[in-house]
RNA sequence: UGACCCAUGGUGUAAUUGGCAACACAGCAGAUUUUGGUUCUGUUAUUCUAGGUUCGAGUCCUAGUGGGUCAACCA
């Protein structure tokens, strides 16, 4: 069979099939990650991730990753090691070991005195606020240096004298000797190096002068060979100055390519911000579950599958984007709902008595693990007098389109029985304590005789048999889709104070056991969840992933 | 008084590169259902504006409008 539609490519997939066809780089695909280990990978990052590895898998290419640490006050080990995990978890892998762009240092230093040579680059002595004033602004030409037109002579000595640590931070920088009035105000002379007289993470204190990004990134690009180097379109203005370095310099011509970064409803990916969350304990940590970071979306259950098909489903192009937040929730119930092994678990318990039912007996049911796997087998699931139900499935006085247990009506119980309500008993304030009900004993799931068909089924568990446990249930961080929207509001003012609610008495069913933090499941009738690492065998923590779509709910209280 | 990027249903992305505007999610209606889930069927809704080129424009040209980005010794 063939498609009948033509595949339709993105942007970037129409240039590289152009280049292949125009046998560019011999037909050789190579991308790159370029992080800056200076915090936790987030959704954003997971977009690009995806664009440059799946891009490189599709053409025969390769992805490199490589740590863009060329400044030594900001990055740490720490983050080296969680960007590799969440790589990897994301379900990608690089090529050979990982890359840093200080393994370039040596080479950059004398990229740099290349171009002084060439009487394309100078020192210049002045102080920082001079080189802001000088530049211009968007409308108004910068001035040149009084530095700019030292000789090549004097511009190689003292830019070794930086190297050597013979002048303090901040008392002399390299520049490129462009073009102060360029429209591009990254094309007026950017600057190349700095004195930073700082532990580098990797490098220690070989080096006291470190690269900029614009003298680090195209360079590292071209030094690894990289076909297509893609990032997101606020580098658009960068790209002159990627082209020109690689002209002046006569090396590998890298091709930057620019995309539209993904913004997803109620996330935010500011590090600052996000760190303001964490710091002011708005959040447990960078991988609470409520946080955007690829650790807190994993910790939450969101499956790599399900992020890896919401970023082909996305897709690539140049402008400015906001995906809603059902997009994501609904590639995650489509990942789990093939995946997640279903269990019983009711929140908020309230006893049934099947007043029928033999006391001081019970028996073993058979439960399906997942309706949409069946080799994912069975499990027991023991059933006695007396069960629990969720509080909200029983109303003494029901509407007409109430499926659930209610006085006179009769409901089934998964993978059990059909029940008939009888009633219930209240405390003094009028609270539901217990129901009663008697079972039909011909009506038991998969050998029903009973010619009975309730319009509901319940999830119950054995009021005896189960077991407690916690559950923490989820919402948006944010009150709004988007926090950053008003300038005059700060985003802290649309936290969600709702948006962890714990459950510490929740009852499963004791077939459930402790197994791997991440384990999924879907706690019937009520959405997805899964193990969380707090937990313990004593003590079982559930996180909950994401909700069951409700149509029901909907209908009965529509929320705005 | 600048440069650059972008503009297609509610959202996002397509349109065989100038030839019947479609796909997904969301919405709505219905069918099925031992999950008010899943699945299935149907359905609402789209080319920023004004000119121009052309037999024919979402696509090309011009102007405008709207949105975004750029003035860290950050990346």
């Amino acid at each position: 069979m063939q498609d009948e539609r033509k595949e339709s490519l993105n942007f970037i997939e129409q240039i590289i099939e152009t280049d292949l066809a125009n046998g560019k780089h011999s037909g050789r695909i190579l991308t790159r990650f370029p992080p800056e280990p200076n915090g936790y990978l987030h959704i954003g990052h997971a977009k690009a991730i995806w664009i440059n590895f799946e891009l490189a898998k599709k053409y025969g290419g390769k992805t490199n990753l490589r740590f863009d640490d060329t400044n030594p006050t900001t990055e740490e080990t720490e983050y080296v090691e969680s960007i590799q995990k969440d790589i990897q978890w994301l379900g990608y892998q690089w090529q050979n070991e990982p890359l840093y762009a200080s393994d370039y240092f040596g080479q950059l230093y004398e990229y740099a005195k290349k171009l002084i040579s060439k009487g394309l680059a100078y020192v210049d002595d002045s102080t920082p606020e001079e080189i802001a004033s000088m530049k211009g602004t968007p409308t108004e030409p910068g001035v040149d240096s009084p530095y700019k037109s030292r000789s090549v002579e004097e511009n190689l000595t003292l830019f070794e004298g930086m190297k050597n640590g013979e002048f303090p931070d901040g008392s002399r920088v390299l520049r490129a000797n462009i073009d102060m009035a360029a429209p591009n105000m990254l094309m007026r002379d950017p600057i190349l190096y700095r004195i930073k007289k700082e532990n580098h993470h990797r490098t220690g204190d070989d080096w006291c002068i470190y690269p900029m990004y614009d003298f680090a990134h195209g360079q590292s690009d071209s030094i690894e060979g990289i076909t297509h180097s893609l990032c997101s379109l606020e580098f658009i203005h960068h790209r002159p100055v990627y082209d020109w370095f690689i002209e002046k310099l006569e090396i590998f011509p890298s091709r930057q390519i620019e995309f539209a970064r993904m913004n997803v409803e109620y996330m935010i990916t500011s590090k600052r911000r996000l760190l303001k969350l964490v710091n002011e304990k708005y959040v447990t940590g960078w991988d609470d579950p409520r946080m955007p970071t690829l650790s807190g979306m994993r910790r939450k259950g969101y499956p790599a599958a399900a992020l890896r098909t919401f970023c082909e489903k996305t897709g690539v192009a140049k402008r400015d984007n906001t995906i809603e937040i059902n997009l994501l929730e609904s590639c995650v119930r489509d990942e789990l709902n093939k995946t997640a092994l279903r269990a019983m678990v009711v929140l908020d318990p309230i006893k049934v008595v099947i007043t029928n039912y033999p006391e001081g007996t019970s028996e073993i049911l058979m439960a399906e693990n997942n309706p949409e796997d069946v080799s994912a087998g069975e499990r027991q699931m023991p059933f006695s007098r007396e069960i629990y139900i969720e509080r909200e499935d029983f109303m003494e006085d029901a509407p007409p389109k109430y499926f659930r247990m209610t006085p006179g009506k009769d409901v089934r119980l998964k993978h059990a029985y059909i029940l008939h309500c009888e009633g219930c008993e209240k405390d003094e304030f009028g609270l539901v304590t217990t129901i009663y009900a008697t079972y039909y004993p011909n009506s038991k799931s998969g050998s029903d005789v009973s010619g009975i068909k309730p319009k509901g089924t319940l999830h119950w568990v054995d009021a005896h048999a189960s077991r407690t446990c916690e559950v923490r249930l989820y919402d948006r961080l944010f009150t709004v889709s988007d926090p950053l929207a008003d300038e005059n509001t700060d985003f802290i003012n649309f936290y969600n104070k709702d948006s962890l609610q714990t459950v510490h008495n929740a009852k499963i069913e004791p077939g459930i056991v402790f197994t791997d933090p991440l384990t999924h499941y879907q706690f019937f009738r009520l959405g997805y969840f899964c193990i969380d690492q707090d937990s313990s065998s004593e003590a079982l923590v559930f996180n909950k992933t994401v909700g069951l779509k409700d149509t029901f709910a909907k209908e009965v209280k529509p929320t705005p």
